[in-house]
DNA sequence: GCAATAGTTCCAAGATTCTCGAACTCTCAT
DNA sequence: ATGAGAGTTCGAGAATCTTGGAACTATTGC
């Protein structure tokens, strides 16, 4: 089927705002989350786990939902895991510098 | 006399956090008055309430003091007032590119 | 000295955010 | 189908932020 594949909501890149991204930045395990991202293109939600210590899923869910609603990553479903990555173009070309400035 | 003038602790510049400096970045009005002494130099207190509308004196200083604890900027008195400034140096130092971005 | 001005500090209430266990949804393998 | 694996969502309590009035401090002018 098709189907109800579990897509999650993406802001446009037009509408990502600034404060909401730097908010996003502005914690320690997200930041450290979008590095990694950074440096190895794509990550599956498992592989997030900080270097400071596991965390519960619960709670790296809820991260990674503050950064892709704010823009700052996009979050795919593949096959029974999902696929994180780094939005970079769409922050590059809507504040441009930004992210090279952050990592 | 040399005295006890108010002056506040600022942060050093190798102090300064990241994700202390986003998470200063992250409040629209705390931005605003970033991007109005980026581009006015300096200014005094009274003078930093945002478009928006008025608020309390109060808040404005809670932000002020935000801003001023995360090394974004200096608060100095100067007579019965203080005269604000950015940090700019300071965080073109430690994070070179970040200020330009958001500005 | 006294009053006025410029801001900060104190404190309490309200709003967000963070954390994490438990329950739930999907997908793949048997 | 049944079960296991990968993540999300829900709900509640703790922690942190935000707001704003009232009191306080420091400086200038009369």
């Amino acid at each position: 089927m098709s189907a109800k594949t579990r897509e999650f909501a993406h802001p446009e890149t037009a509408e990502l705002e600034m404060t909401s991204v730097l908010f996003a930045l502005s914690d320690p395990v997200r930041l450290e989350l979008v590095r990694r991202l950074a440096a190895d293109g794509s990550l599956e939600v498992a592989e997030c786990q900080p270097r400071s210590g596991p965390i519960p899923k619960s709670t790296l869910s809820h991260h990674l939902k503050t950064l892709r609603e704010a823009g700052v990553i996009r979050n795919v479903p593949q096959g029974r895991q999902r696929s994180l990555s780094l939005r970079r173009e769409d922050l590059d070309s809507r504040f441009p510098g930004l992210l090279d400035a952050v990592l």
